[in-house]
DNA sequence: ATGAAAGCGCTAACAT
DNA sequence: ATGTTAGCGCTTTCAT
């Protein structure tokens, strides 16, 4: 009940009558130990409910510890969640555990999070970069043998690995495919702050694909909104203009959230739609979803076969991993022209 | 370029030509120090990439490090992420910063992963208890006055404050919801393994409502169902039943997610489905998803405020917090019985 | 098979 | 304003 202090080696050691480097050996499996010290030893760490410091244990040792730092932007989207478990499945395979972190895509918090896993002694760490945060000062860091790899945009002032999605080609298929059924005034409705690495791309690759197509590219046509509730209400400004657009191309799946959620709202099924990134229940809707998916597990994946290799030495040049998007038609790319209201 | 030895403290003191306290106090802002010196001191850090040794500050220092860890069975489960978000809320006005690993709802993995916390000597543990794991291990950190919440589901072994939703009552009212619009046949689709605390409260709601209403408990109802794929198939073999049910609840947002894909894939607009646990794009449905929704950030807001106060010396009996739920009528159980197919 | 002493990187306590 | 000594809890090295 009261807030004892923690039992230390030398406490199990002095219970038992032994020496603390004894308990030492019988707790790490190091040196040889009678059968009996052994138990009495067990016993003894039982009782008093003893549990290493670890990190007294670190840094003796000085090796790194056994941990993969991964900062991510928002805890809420399934998306890092299923890189998270790419990396997990990949590093757990050689005794390392993941643990992360949220930025909330503050470049403070970033800091403030990278720094506690490097004060930690990480084995290998991986960012999600904020928007606008700096990776200078993990030069150091890389340079004394530390991977570091960014995931889903890169890194600001430091050349280091990377994972990204195709974002640039993945869109310009999605909006190709509108563009394939007839569409040519095509919404496209992003994240907010446009700095954003993978705002760019997708917008890129959808601007590539009205090009392609001789269509040209109306601004009042490229909304921004931070989350799924201004996606809605993008998306309702965007159907009450004079001319409004035929297709909308979601820049990501929150946006794609808001899209389908206004569209259902409003009962508008004449207005097509195609999502970058995947989204639950999509091919339950109706008109079911069209996507450009991504691979986040794959992702993952290949971050840490790549942090993986540098543990194991390395030491080629920075690379950047492109995973490829798949565009899945499910139908809500198809929705014909034909059907609008009052058209 | 090569793995060099991480500077130190005393390496820092060395270059610039002072004490290692001199430098630990320009670092910590203990204790005074010259402009010159602090400057010269700030230099070399920059210089040399030095990052101080968090174990080795710990280790001296004593006190529980500022984190707060948590241990989650499913990265991929939005249900956990928005948890997590309510934690972090809560503690990081506190300074605390929330790192969190994924147990796989392994006991095993559980355990390896709170000790790695504890070996930490995190300030505050949660945990989401993996089916099968026991927390006796816990009472002598609880007893040293580590905080212990638990989220979701209750302990094992361990009294200790816990956090759940209400699992029976919400179930209850959502099959009460059902029976008030006529059906008779309603099944429960629900987690695999049946040990698991939130299934077994859930489907005793469900049963006691159907008691309330006077209506058989047919165990051929009751399925089971891993993932969305096994929910998916469940919903399937129902539906091809001789005497199939009307309506369908599904035990978690998994299951639901499963019974939804299904019920488009087969164009079966006749059953009647409520949902425990809110999903995305529940209302972009036709019909809207009906659902008794958990209200996850709030469940992560008491678990850490609770916690909270044990850190501030509250040593009253552990309690359980319970977070009410809330039926959300969308439509999706009010589905006619007399619109099936071929009735 | 076991122990004693030194030291990992840092800071508390006491100098100066 | 700065330095010295001791020591956190553990492991290494070298004895025994």
């Amino acid at each position: 009940m009261a807030a004892n202090r923690r039992p230390t080696l030398a406490d199990v050691a002095r219970e038992v009558g032994v020496s603390a480097k004894t308990v030492s050996r019988v707790l790490n499996e190091d040196g040889p130990a009678s059968a009996r010290t052994r138990e009495q030893v067990l016993a003894a760490v039982a009782r008093l409910g003893f549990q290493p410091n670890l990190m007294a244990r670190n840094i003796r040792v000085g090796g790194p510890d056994t941990t993969v730092g991964l900062v991510i932007p928002d805890l809420g989207n399934p998306f890092f969640g299923a890189v998270a478990r790419g990396i997990e499945d990949t590093v757990g395979v050689r005794g390392l555990t993941l643990l992360m972190g949220s930025s909330a895509d503050d470049p403070d918090r970033e800091r403030a999070l990278t720094d506690k896993f490097l004060a930690r002694r990480i084995s290998i760490l991986m960012v999600v970069p904020s928007v606008g945060a700096s990776h200078a000062h993990l030069k150091s860091h890389r340079d004394a043998g530390l991977p570091v790899v960014f995931l889903d945009r890169p890194g600001a002032g430091l050349t280091a690995d990377s994972v990204v999605s195709t974002n640039r080609t993945g869109a310009h298929d999605g909006v190709a495919h509108l563009v394939a059924h007839g569409h040519r005034r095509i919404a496209f409705v992003g994240d907010l702050p446009t700095r954003l690495y993978t705002r760019r791309e997708r917008l890129a690759g959808y601007r590539e694909a009205l090009r392609e197509a001789g269509l040209p590219d109306d601004p009042a046509l490229i909304t921004n909104a931070h989350d799924q509730h201004g996606a809605s209400a993008a998306t309702a400004r965007l159907l009450e203009r004079a001319d409004p657009p035929t297709a909308l191309f979601a820049g990501n799946n929150i946006a794609a959230l808001g899209i389908v959620t206004e569209l259902a709202r409003s009962r508008r099924k004449d207005v097509a739609v195609v999502a970058f990134d995947d989204v639950p229940l999509a091919e339950a809707l109706e008109p079911a979803l069209t996507v450009v998916a991504q691979n986040p597990e794959e992702i993952g994946r290949a971050a840490a076969a790549t942090a993986l290799a540098r543990l194991d030495g390395d030491r080629s040049r920075a690379r950047t991993v492109t995973v490829p998007t798949r565009l899945i038609s499910r139908g809500s790319g198809e929705q014909r022209l034909a059907a609008r209201h009052g058209a």
